[in-house]
DNA sequence: TGACAATAGTTCTAATAAGGACTATCTTAG
DNA sequence: CTAAGATAGTCCTTATTAGAACTATTGTCA
């Protein structure tokens, strides 16, 4: 192994790194485990989520709340387009925006599964007493702000 | 808003879910941008990354370091092979074993990119003081463990 | 007002990503 | 020893994912 080589895995972040991308991953999978029964994948969930209790939001809007890339974003509301969940809204006012919001059925679905999927990550996160759920975000707070 | 909604939505680790969900992000679009110059994703160089400084792992080996399940990695294999950084070799012992290595354009990819990566994420993550590194990592091992 | 930059979405490409079916190969119980 | 189960990879399908090029529309400034 060179000098470098050496130099670089003894870095004494990579234990912070890992386990960053570990825990991440650890509750993507339980939270992507929740919409098995829902027929829904986690970003189709996260706009249902975030179109509930609103009139509708356009495209920058979901990807600023749901951190879904407008690339991405749209082949996401065509799927749930065709699935009858949410209906596409030309905007009058600026004709270059399209809103989004649920349908019927989609209010439906967000009224069953938002509850539903809370309780479900609830069930975990309750496990973490108050004073460590506050160090967490202030942890990761503090990791967000690096970048 | 249904009183189980509103319930839900006042939930108190939401917060929290919210923190990790942008941590991880903020730092996986950093760590990504720092492969650009090498034609490398972010997959890719993680592969390459555990192969160095070993003999060959085999996919097995390779999706536990990495997190790649093995669909994906056939494909992430199939792209280092086809680049000439990596090479399969059938196993003896075990005949349904496919160890990977690293070519000797591999290793002289991993020799350069894997201390530039790693000086480049350092620049970031040494603005954290060791105390809070140790308290990010233990939070996240626990975060871990919730699931 | 009229060129020009900025913004909102769509489309396209390349590459993950998870999961299930499938083949080949071991392992183990009886 | 053999049938049944387990394991390792591949292949397939569906769905993100980022980023860049493109169109349509709006805003800005001289």
């Amino acid at each position: 192994m060179s000098a470098t080589t050496r130099a670089a895995a003894s870095a004494d972040f990579l234990p912070l790194m890992r386990e960053l991308a570990r825990a991440y991953q650890a509750f993507a999978a339980y939270d992507a485990s929740g919409y098995k029964d829902a027929n829904l994948t986690v970003a189709q969930a996260d706009v249902i989520f975030s179109l509930g209790n609103t009139a509708g939001l356009t495209f920058k809007e979901i990807g600023e709340s749901t951190l879904i890339t407008k690339g991405t974003l749209t082949g996401v509301v065509d799927r749930l387009e065709a699935k009858g969940l949410v209906k596409r809204i030309a905007s009058d006012d600026d004709r270059r925006c399209t809103r989004v919001t649920l349908t019927a059925r989609g209010t439906a679905v967000f009224e069953k599964e938002f509850p539903r999927q809370i309780a479900y990550l609830k069930e975990r996160f309750d496990r973490l007493s108050a004073v460590d759920r506050k160090a967490a975000e202030r942890s990761l707070r503090q990791i967000k702000e690096l970048f």
